[in-house]
DNA sequence: GGGATCGACTAATGCGCTTTAGAGTGGGCT
DNA sequence: AGCCCACTCTAAAGCGCATTAGTCGATCCC
């Protein structure tokens, strides 16, 4: 910056009002500037700008998943896809970290935040009883939660969330295998203790009271294909087995399709199958399955731009991305007579 | 740090040798500065320290592939964790970009260094022709290029490369098949421009010639299970179809074999299939697929460790990751009679 | 006992930028 | 003419840390 303002023979304040668009330089001299620093390929140093206050221009993403389960779907990858999208916008940096668990994705973000590293985070995998929200409005760390539902009770100022409906989603499905005859149906759903996971189970339950349906239930699993599998397995050995299987993710779905037909069942003439999550994969088996899908590229940019209006001291707002859509294909189909 | 230092009734600059084991302060000072420090949960800022000379901290990688394909497989984000891993122990952050294309990634490489944002790169996806090498090198950002082939021309010094031998996993596939009486081969290639891809394909045609084979070819692609499965169906469609195929990926594996069930190719009766890249997908099919199984994880932990060695001012080095080992499940066979 | 030496510590400077206070200049107004 | 203001620019301070030079006192050795 000192070489630019001698070239244009300026002082390095005129230099910093003509590269920020801040008033108290003329016209003629900011462009004389900015020719001189795009000739001299100037990028302004982050740390510096950092320590004047400025804020480091970067905002955090930790994920706290054991190990295995990260990679299994490609959610996290195109949620990345799309946050990245909305931040490149303005030059802004993504800071990633996986971790083990949420006590260890705390410790980063009060090291982070303590270290001016980030100005902001995105949280994902909101959980029940999450000791996240709390933190983050202790440590007036920016963040906009993601996939959460809102918690009515505590309401943490300082915090967005983007969230999308899993309930009304729940009971889309729920109706639809109820038209097509279902009345057994048993949910293998994803993570106990995450937030949507509780959520999906609580209205699946729901729904089936208002139908009187007793035989209907969730099965929590870690979100893998064995698992996936495994339960499929112990589920259709029961005496009187579901005529429908909705599963949380596309590889357990898939996975679970497998299982069916290893013992037999054909789907959809004696099991269909819904995944919820919809990808290459589901078009990939056969029978095509089923799935709910929703765009997560763009559930990425959403919470991306709410923590960009946060950044830019707006207000916290609690947004819902549109309802996910059921796509039909060929796992799902009346259920046999008798 | 002031607040420290008059807690602690001692200077600013006796702090700073205390934290950072440096001499000039004795044990018992240096302890009572850390306790308060700790008791005030201080952590240095980041910006600061990399003002003054030290260094951001964080290192950085930018992928660069077209938006749909980079969610397809698992492999980007086990790479990831694997550097996560490493890097966490010196409690280093990843910033992490997606861009379009490498002239965009390059763009970004010179920013970074530019604004002092990273201490180093993570290049992936090597190519032929490839300008990053060069220009990391022009610029003397620390860097190590993982997945390439060591490019025996022009050697950047500073640069350390970590790869995996293409060049033996690809002989030893076409080992196993030959073993296996089959003559005609097709190998459905991943992105043509990527180093490795490149190096696949020549030595496929190399061993091919060895052996006197003509009908053994490679067809590009660009990893997703749509072209995997059209080139699939050409390729069955032929006059004389070859007998065994070999997928640069799990997912155009397994579209692949779908492809071929619904063109009434049974596998392995009457196609043998091989998926360069192992994963719980090739579990989840019928028949299971005989894979190409690599550790990933551990491919970027050793990434991560070379980047590490190179900012602590080691040497640039070329080391080679473990031979990937062939799996044999079920989707590989001998050769049908006539 | 006095100079040399060493260990423990402090003062002061600089990293590259933003920002506040202030200086200088010209023009419009009465 | 005199005054005030708007405008363009400069000087200087400060962000939080690392580091270099320098201070002070104690120990050591001839």
């Amino acid at each position: 910056m000192k070489d630019i303002a001698r070239r244009a023979g300026v002082s390095e304040s005129a230099v910093s009002f003509a590269l920020n668009d801040r008033p108290g330089v003329s016209d003629v001299t900011r462009d004389r500037v900015r020719r001189v620093a795009e000739q001299l390929g100037w990028h302004p140093s982050t740390a510096a700008r950092a320590l004047s206050g400025e804020g480091s221009a970067t905002v955090g993403l930790v994920v706290a998943r054991p190990a295995g389960t990260l990679g299994v779907d490609s959610f996290f990858l195109q949620l990345i896809s799309g946050i990245q999208e909305v931040l490149a916008e303005r030059q802004l940096g993504l800071l990633f970290q996986v971790v083990e668990d949420v006590a260890a994705e705390c410790a980063v973000y009060q090291r982070w935040w303590a270290e001016h590293r980030v100005d902001g985070v995105l949280v994902v995998d909101p959980r029940t009883a999450d000791p996240r929200p709390a933190l983050l409005d202790d440590l007036g760390l920016p963040a906009v939660v993601t996939g959460g539902v809102p918690d009515p009770d505590a309401h943490h100022t300082g915090l967005s969330t983007v969230w999308a409906d899993d309930a009304g989603a729940m009971a889309s499905i729920v109706d639809h295998l109820y038209a097509l005859g279902h009345r057994r149906i048993v949910h293998i759903a994803g993570l106990p203790g995450l937030a949507h996971t509780e959520r999906r189970i609580r209205t699946l339950r729901a729904e089936a009271q208002r139908r009187d349906l007793s035989e209907v239930r969730s099965v929590t699993t870690d979100y893998s294909d064995a698992q996936g599998a495994a339960v499929t397995r112990r589920v259709l050995r029961a005496a009187s087995p579901p005529t429908a299987l909705v599963y949380d993710n596309d590889v357990m779905a898939v996975a679970g399709v497998a299982a069916a037909a290893s013992l037999g069942f054909a789907v959809p003439g004696d099991v269909s199958v819904i995944a919820w999550e919809d990808s290459a994969l589901c078009r990939m088996v056969h029978p095509w399955l089923t799935a709910l899908s929703r765009d997560t590229v763009s559930f990425g940019r959403t919470a991306a731009r709410e923590l960009l209006s946060l950044l830019d001291d707006g207000p916290a707002a609690t947004v819902q991305v549109p309802l996910p859509t059921l796509i039909e294909r060929e796992s799902t189909g009346r259920v046999a007579e008798g």
